[in-house]
RNA sequence: GGGCCCGUAGCUUAGCUAGGUAGAGCGCCCGGCUCUUAACCGGGUGGUCUUGGGUUCGAAUCCCAUCGGGCUCGCCA
C-alpha cells in the first residue's frame, strides 16, 4: 500500500474527523520543503475525505515569530527589523500589503496550480483576535510544570522566574529580545534585555514594560502544542529535525498532553531535500522553491517527485543532470497506470499507480501524455529562432512526423513550456546543442571521416533539400565509403554542433540554409 | 553522550506497512537495424542486499547488536 494511505487508513482507526496541520515559518521565500510538508499533509487529507471520514487541511504560517536573519535576497534595510515579528514587517519590494503577504501568496498561488489548496491560518492573527487566550493563560500559570518538562525532556534549565512568553517590546518592536518575568492574571511584565537567535545575538533596548496576552507569543515548543490543542490537530507532516529525542515533538506532546489535556497529533517525518550538493549559487539562480520546479517539470511531476517514495527516504533533487530522468520515471509511471506494467515487479504496480494518481492536479488523464520530456527537449532545440524563442509549428511538424500528433494539447505544451524554462535555467550544457554559425575551432577529424565528408561535399550539393533524401544522401555515402553510419553521423555533428551527438541529421540540416550546409561540408573538407 | 534516517549491481535506485527464488534504469560487452527522438530491437555482464547474531520451514524485509554516512537534540525554531 503506498504510504499516504497507510497514515490515512492509521488515522480513520482512530476517529473519523481529522485536522491535517503544516505549518511554514515565514523568514523569506518558503523553500522547495516547505511545499513537500503542505502536498504530504494534503495527500493524506484528501485520503481521508476520499475514504469516508472528515478532514481539514490547514497551513500556519509562522507569522509571529521574529526575523532571525535577513535572507539573502532582501535589501540590507531590514537588518533594522532583526527580532521583530514577521507580521509586523513592510512588503520588502513595496508590491504587497506587507511582508508575509510578500512571500505566502505567490506560494500558496504555486501550490494552488498544483491543486494544494490549504486553508491558511495566520499564527499572529490568532494571537491578536484573541483565540489563543486560553491557551496562553494556561501556559502562563503553568509555567514551573512547562519549566519541569524542558528539564525532563531535554535537560535545559530555565531561570527561576522564567515566563513561557514573548512579549513584543512596546519600545523597539521586538519579540526575540524580551523576557517576561511576572503573570499577574491579566498583564505580562517584561525586561527588553537581548536574545539569542542562532548565533547571533539580538540586542534589547532596555525597555521595561507590560503587555496583555495578545502582545506575544509562546516559545515555539509550547506553541506547537498550544496549536495542536486549539486546532484540534490530528496529524502533522514535520521535518525529522523536529523529531530526534528529546526534541520539539516530543517536548510538545507531553505539553500538549499534560497541560491542555489534548492528544499530540500523528507525525509523519519526512527526509529534508538536498540540491545535490551544488549550491544555491547565481548560477542556479532562484530555483530552490516549488514554483520554480513545477515552471521546469511541471506540477504532475513536482508533486511525483514527492510521493513517488517514502517521505522517510534522502530525496537528492539534481536541477542540472536528473530533470530528463526525473520526467521519464512519471512517464513511466504514467505508462503503468494505463496498463503497460512490463518492466515493473508486480509487488511495485500499484504503489506506482497510486503515485501517479496522487500527482494529479486536475483529475485522472483519459490517456497518457504524448511527447515524452527528453523527445521535447531534442526537438524544441531544432525550433529554436535566432532570438532563442520556440517555433512552436516546427515543433508540432517534428511531433507529427514522430510521434503522430495533429495538435498541441495542453499537456504537451506545458511539458514543453517546463522543456524550455529547463533550457533558460538550469540544464547543463551537456543536454544543450546549437548550430554553431562557424566551424567549431577546435574539433578533428581522423581520416575516415575526412574521407567520408570529402564524398559528402560532392554529394550533398546535388540533393533535394528534403530531410529524408538528405539522411538518405548522408547514409548511402558512408555505405559507399564503408564506414559505419555511425561514425560518419558523428562527424557531421562535429562540424555542425560541436558535439558527438545530436537530433535527426536529416531533419536538422534541411532545416537550414542550404548553402550554409553546403559551405560548412567543404570547409569540413580541409580540416 | 542521546535520538532519527540511510546503507541493495560500477552509478542512481525499487522492494522494507503483505517475510516466499533480489527487480529496474544508466553504464559496459556482443549482435541487429536505409542507422539515430541524446534512439530502437535481441542477447549478455554485473549484488555474500554494510557486517554478525536471533526469530522462522523460509529474512533485503521482523528483532538485537555492529560498522559506515547524513541529520538532529543537549543554548535556540
Amino acid at each position: 500500500m503506498h504510504w499516504v494511505d497507510v497514515y490515512a487508513e492509521k488515522l480513520l482507526e482512530l476517529g473519523s474527523n481529522h485536522i491535517i496541520e503544516s505549518g511554514t515559518g515565514i523568514s523569506g521565500q518558503p523553500h522547495l520543503g516547505s511545499a513537500g510538508d503542505i502536498i504530504y499533509a494534503d495527500g493524506i487529507h484528501k485520503k481521508i475525505i476520499e475514504m469516508g471520514g472528515s478532514s481539514r487541511a490547514i497551513w500556519a504560517m509562522d507569522d509571529m515569530d521574529g526575523l532571525r536573519k535577513v535572507p539573502a535576497q532582501l535589501p540590507k534595510e531590514f537588518e533594522q527589523y532583526i527580532g521583530q515579528p514577521a507580521f509586523k514587517l513592510p512588503c520588502p519590494d513595496g508590491c504587497c500589503d506587507s511582508f508575509v503577504e510578500h512571500f505566502t501568496s505567490p506560494f500558496l498561488e504555486e501550490l494552488a496550480r498544483a491543486d494544494v489548496k490549504p486553508e491558511a491560518v495566520s499564527v499572529a492573527q490568532m494571537y491578536i483576535d484573541g483565540k489563543y487566550d486560553e491557551v496562553v493563560r494556561i501556559a502562563l500559570e503553568k509555567a514551573s510544570e512547562i519549566r519541569v518538562i524542558f528539564e525532563d525532556i531535554s535537560g535545559s534549565v530555565r531561570e527561576e522566574d522564567w515566563l513561557p512568553f514573548f512579549p513584543i517590546c512596546q519600545n523597539c518592536g521586538k519579540i526575540l529580545s524580551t523576557k517576561a518575568y511576572e503573570f499577574d492574571g491579566r498583564k505580562v511584565k517584561y525586561r527588553c534585555r537581548g536574545g539569542i537567535a542562532g548565533k547571533a545575538d539580538i540586542p534589547g533596548c532596555g525597555h521595561e514594560g507590560e503587555v496583555g496576552i495578545r502582545e506575544g507569543k509562546l516559545p515555539w515548543r509550547v506553541e506547537w502544542a498550544a496549536r495542536w490543542s486549539h486546532l484540534g490537530v490530528t496529524c502533522e507532516p514535520m521535518g525529522k529535525d523536529l523529531t530526534a529525542a528529546g526534541g520539539t515533538y516530543e517536548t510538545s506532546s507531553i505539553i500538549c498532553e499534560q497541560l491542555f489535556g489534548s492528544k499530540a497529533p500523528m507525525p509523519v517525518p519526512y527526509e529534508f531535500i538536498v540540491m545535490s550538493g551544488k549550491k544555491l549559487g547565481k548560477s542556479i539562480g532562484r530555483v530552490l522553491t516549488f514554483g520554480d520546479m513545477a515552471k521546469i517539470v511541471t506540477p504532475e511531476i513536482s508533486k511525483y517527485f514527492f510521493f513517488r517514495s517514502q517521505p522517510t527516504a534522502h530525496k537528492n533533487i539534481d536541477f542540472e543532470f536528473a530533470i530528463p530522468k526525473l520526467a521519464e520515471d512519471y512517464e513511466n509511471a504514467e505508462r503503468v497506470f494505463f496498463g503497460d506494467t512490463s518492466n515493473v515487479p508486480e509487488k511495485e504496480i500499484e504503489d506506482i499507480k497510486r503515485s501517479y494518481e496522487l500527482s494529479q492536479i486536475s483529475g485522472m488523464p483519459d490517456a497518457p501524455g504524448q511527447a515524452s520530456y527528453s523527445h521535447l527537449l531534442s526537438i524544441i532545440q531544432t525550433n529554436l529562432d535566432l532570438e532563442g524563442n520556440v517555433d512552436w509549428d516546427g515543433v508540432l511538424k517534428t511531433l507529427a512526423r514522430t510521434d503522430n500528433i495533429t495538435q498541441l494539447d495542453e499537456r504537451t505544451m506545458a511539458k514543453g513550456n517546463a522543456v524550455k524554462t529547463w533550457l533558460d535555467t538550469t540544464a547543463p550544457e551537456d543536454v544543450k546543442f546549437a548550430i554553431q554559425k562557424e566551424m567549431p575551432a577546435d574539433i578533428e577529424l581522423n581520416d575516415d571521416e575526412r574521407k567520408f565528408i570529402t564524398e559528402l561535399a560532392g554529394a550533398i550539393s546535388k540533393v533535394n533539400w528534403e530531410a529524408g533524401l538528405i539522411h538518405d544522401a548522408i547514409y548511402e555515402t558512408s555505405q559507399a565509403c564503408e564506414l559505419k553510419a555511425g561514425q560518419c553521423f558523428k562527424a557531421l555533428y562535429k562540424i555542425f554542433l560541436g558535439k558527438n551527438r545530436g537530433p535527426r541529421l536529416g531533419f536538422l540540416l534541411a532545416s537550414l540554409d542550404r548553402d550554409f550546409v553546403v559551405g560548412r561540408i567543404e570547409e569540413a573538407t580541409k580540416i
